[in-house]
DNA sequence: TCCTGCTATGCAACTTGTTGCATAAGCAAG
DNA sequence: CTTGCTTATGCAACAAGTTGCATAGCAGGA
């Protein structure tokens, strides 16, 4: 019950195929929603039907017809209706933290190559957002009063700027768990049942995406 | 396929009901993992079943029985085998986020009391976790070497910590999306279409959860 | 005394989300 | 000229997660 919002507002943002829209769910929106083109497809379709998008199917040059959606006015209201929802569980489902108190149970150094790719994912996730940042948002040409337009804007880069956020706080706290589970192999744990076979070299603040 | 691993990190971690279980859910995993009762009863029965856990029924005094489950070889084998397991998507959705860039399709000024109350919500987790780090990791009672013992404590703490981290970077987040939305509201944006009628205080950096 | 809330477990129905597969045409590389 | 990638949409089956309800006894307050 929420798939159908972000696809409001990824349509409002531009109106699109199904196609596009699950392309915009692997880059942008998709940071922070995830959705599969199945779905897409199933909730525009049920979309459609509740008259909350229109469809213009634009034919194409050999290709496959495609699907032009865009929000109608039963769509819009039903976002606002949602907007001013107070509602928000927050649902949270964190597999590495998992993988780290379980790591507890075997052997805790096996998880640092884990660890590291997770970090490495999150780097090059920052690094994409900086580069966007960057060159979407990299000066402002008009430091004149706010108009209705700039709004979209704003809110934009304002959560942009909770995705940088969040990506720098992943990078320092799986680093922090890195010192950890080094730790342990290094110095203080011992333990017949585990052995460290592949002593990987420390990438202690090797690199640290700055701004 | 994840909800059983969660289980068996917690069952390992410390025995126990189902009920207990979903309590467990509510509060120390369930914060980076969610599960309700039901979802834990039949994950439980299904792992009964394959001989990943094994059930004791405890009678009590006039309650119902309850089954207390421990971890099986089963079970334990299958950890760790998931634990080996390089996968991870990393899925996300933050219906918040939705929620602000689909703020410039309608008042943004409207978001500000909900965007308040989750503001609310991370600063009491985090108060939370400040307390929990503070009863269970308080001091190192022993600085000594690390045995065995050690390592489901120090990486407990370590999930702990990113959850701190996480809880601190929502609040400044948070704090960041307010400051963009005031000043639509405050001194800039002016538009026909919305008004803000109700002139809530400003709440910049009143409180900071500190440490 | 009745009503609410807590412990404790569970079924049934429903909604969401995932995976596998199918179609279909163009375009580029080998 | 065949193989594989990209655009473009979709069905069907399955897995996972949510919601509503039911049971049942005991404890504490109105």
């Amino acid at each position: 019950m929420a798939i159908e919002h972000a696809i409001l507002v990824s349509l409002l943002e531009r109106p699109g195929s199904g196609y596009e829209l699950a392309r915009r769910f692997e880059r942008s929106i998709g940071y922070f929603w995830t959705a599969t083109h199945q779905q897409i497809y199933r909730v525009l379709k049920r979309m459609e039907n509740d008259g909350w998008v229109e469809a213009l199917v634009v034919p194409q040059h050999g290709r496959p017809d495609k699907k032009q959606y865009s929000v109608a006015d039963l769509g819009r209201a039903a976002l606002t209706s949602w907007l001013h929802d107070p509602i928000e569980p927050e649902t949270v489902r964190h597999d590495l933290a998992v993988k780290i108190r379980g790591a507890a149970f075997d052997d805790p150094s096996a998880l640092i190559r884990e660890v590291e790719r997770h970090r490495q994912a999150h780097a090059d996730r920052l690094a994409h957002y900086l580069a966007g940042e960057e060159r979407d948002f990299g000066r402002r040409t008009d430091s004149g009063p706010y108009g209705p337009d700039d709004a979209e804007r704003e809110l934009q880069h304002a959560v942009l700027r909770g995705g940088i956020a969040y990506e720098r706080m992943m990078i320092a706290w799986l680093d922090d768990v890195l010192a950890t589970l080094h730790r342990f192999r290094d110095d203080h744990f011992r333990d017949d049942r585990f052995r460290a076979d592949a002593p990987s070299a420390d990438p202690s603040s090797a690199d640290r995406a700055a701004r």
